[in-house]
DNA sequence: TTCCCTTTGAAGACC
DNA sequence: GGTCTTCAAAGGGAA
């Protein structure tokens, strides 16, 4: 949650102080109904959350019941066996797989699994390989009947020890597959709102054939020969159309019952993926897709389990200071600081994605597509505008999902704690601290004010100042009401300023940046129209006037000249009547108000 | 090559 | 309990 003022906002800031233009004309509401307003979202976004939850808690109440701990035990198996059970029964007997009341229960989520067990009761390799995914450390019921000779111990008797050898083994199965670049699919369009957990992208996707060992072909269940799958065997999710060469049911079908529309295409040869059940799984595919990326992977330092499922959360933390990591393992066992090697091998396991990283992954590429803007942090404020516009219910989808990530994630790694992560990075150069020296504040106050959009008006939505509800209508709904909002006109935009209050945490969080910004500060200080220096720079751009912050902050906040090129005539949508009216007062405020960069002189 | 930027949200740390 | 910090994604830009 956006971190509010926490009764502090208010203290640093004067009326004459600098602010962010971020959002155009809503600082007068905002100051009038800032305190109330920031409760408000504060109450909308937790019971937007809790809604959520309880949504998927109380819709899925008779799943809720079954619902696997986080640390399953054999009782949590049997558990969990039982709603297999169910879940498989309801499919059956529906034909298709129904969704539940709630869609997105992350247990239901075996598209490809109409009919996971064979005829002779024994469960599909498919179905064990994604059920042994979904649940590592579980041995699915059905999988006594197809034995495997690598986890022949059912998941009810395996002792929490063997739980932990068989979860280590998956890592190193990860290691590898994230190695050879899982293929996975995304149809450049038609992305669907809740895609962020399937969202199979073309970048990750590779189409060469995967090594043998990770060959997607099917065991046939008769010979146990590995064999090419046939279309008809990935039907009814997988139809591969000739036209389409090949597309694919939206993997989220199970989401959008309605929707049957096939929303991936395939590659010529069929829908090739190491783990089709991997890549069917929403939840899975996301997280084997859309965070799998290959820069990030790295092989494994050790044997592999062959049923171990890639999870994109893993990552080497060697990789990621090597992308093009081509570590073998046997240099990896000539290390010469075991130290170092233990540290290597232990995979990175990311955080799950929040709600916002799951939208933002998903309309990120809209967002370039109808801007020209190419540097991500233009692009992610407006997501960030954006995902302020969202109407409640579509925010929900997203919390929904995320939610559904963090179980998933939790199941998958249930000793994972994000403090694993802490120091992963490189450590940042904020070293900000509230008692820093003022002149060290004032430093950073400038290099951290650059902001890549002047305002929604560039290429977003109405959104808010401080990028938070607060400055759309009080409520998600009243947000709702006005779509996308601000989008003023040209000439409009050469106007000065929207009023921009960030949270304090925010703001301290950017003041720690020391500055490099230095250059464009003054550059931008002087606004009217200098050319950016960062996005095209002999493009004409729009001038981006810098205010004065009212509310929070001493820091000038500084926009970039965003090339006039940049906007999308479709972005221009013309202001809702709440933007309407707080342009108009913004107007007038601006009117009285100087557009030099002032500075309030630090104490 | 590495880090920064920028966004929101989650989680942990700290007071 | 409130506040702060870190990290998650993304990719162009800067150092």
């Amino acid at each position: 949650m956006p971190q509010l003022n926490g009764g502090g906002g208010d203290d640093l800031g004067a009326n004459d102080e600098m602010i962010s233009f971020k959002d155009e004309g809503e600082q007068e509401e905002k100051i009038s109904e800032n305190v109330s307003a920031e409760r408000d979202l504060d109450d909308v976004k937790s019971s937007l959350v809790n809604e959520s939850e309880n949504n998927s808690s109380s819709s899925d109440s008779e799943q809720a019941e079954r619902r696997p701990q986080t640390r399953p035990d054999s009782e949590s198996y049997e558990k969990t066996r039982d709603y297999f059970s169910e879940a498989l029964r309801r499919q059956q007997d529906g034909g298709f797989f129904k969704s539940p009341h709630y869609p997105g229960y992350p247990f239901l989520m075996i598209p490809d699994l109409t009919n996971p067990y064979l005829s002779n009761g024994s469960l599909s390799p498919s179905a064990r390989t994604y059920l042994q995914m979904k649940w590592p450390l579980l041995d699915v019921p059905g999988s006594a009947g197809l034995k495997d000779s690598r986890s022949p111990t059912p998941g009810h008797l395996v002792s929490k020890s063997q739980n932990r050898t068989k979860f280590k083994l998956l890592h190193d199965s990860l290691c590898l597959l994230q190695s050879n670049k899982v293929p996975v699919v995304q149809h450049a369009h038609h992305v669907h709102p809740l895609t962020p957990l399937i969202t199979y992208s073309n970048e990750h996707f590779s189409p060469g054939t995967p090594p043998s060992h990770l060959s997607p072909e099917i065991l046939d269940p008769k010979t146990g020969i590995p064999r090419t799958p046939h279309p008809s065997e990935l039907s009814p999710y997988y139809p591969l159309s000739p036209g389409a060469v090949g597309s694919i049911a939206h993997p989220l079908s199970w989401l959008m019952p309605q929707q049957g529309q096939h929303m991936y295409s395939i590659p010529p040869g069929g829908f090739r993926h190491p783990y089709p059940a991997l890549a069917m799984n929403p939840s899975m595919s996301s997280l084997v897709s859309s965070r799998f990326s290959p820069h990030m992977v790295t092989p494994p330092p050790h044997s592999l389990h062959q049923t171990g499922i890639p999870h994109p959360a893993i990552v080497s933390p060697a990789i990621k200071q090597e992308p093009s990591g081509d570590i073998s393992p046997s240099m990896h066992a000539k290390s010469p600081v075991p130290a170092k090697k233990e540290e290597d091998k232990k995979p990175h396991i990311k955080k799950p994605l929040n709600a916002f990283m799951l939208y933002m992954k998903e309309m990120r590429a809209k967002v370039v597509a109808e801007c020209t803007l190419k540097e991500s942090a233009a692009i992610n404020q407006i997501l960030g505008r954006r995902w302020h516009s969202l109407s409640r219910e579509e925010q929900a989808k997203y919390y929904e999902l995320a939610r559904k990530e963090r179980q998933l994630h939790s199941q998958l790694y249930p000793g994972w704690s994000a403090r694993d992560n802490y120091g992963k990075r490189k450590k940042r150069k904020r070293e900000n601290k509230p008692d820093s020296k003022p002149e060290d504040f004032s430093i950073r106050s400038k290099k951290q004010c650059v902001q890549y959009l002047p305002s929604e008006k560039m290429c977003d939505s109405p959104a808010s100042s401080h990028g938070s509800m607060l400055d759309s209508p009080a409520t998600p709904s009243a947000a709702l009401a006005s779509p996308a909002a601000p989008a003023a006109t040209h000439s409009e935009q050469a106007q000065p300023l929207s009023l921009t209050t960030k949270p304090e945490g925010r703001m301290q969080h950017h003041f720690s940046i020391p500055g490099k910004a230095s250059g464009s500060t003054s550059s931008s200080s002087s606004s009217s129209s200098s050319s950016s220096s960062t996005s095209s720079s002999s493009q004409p751009t729009i001038s981006i006037p810098v205010g004065t912050s009212g509310s929070q902050s001493n820091t000038p906040i500084l926009t970039r000249p965003i090339p006039f090129t940049s906007l999308h005539p479709s972005m221009l949508s013309p202001p809702s009547p709440f933007h309407q009216a707080a342009l108009h007062s913004h107007h007038a405020l601006f009117q009285s108000q100087p557009l030099s960069l002032v500075t309030k002189p630090t104490e």
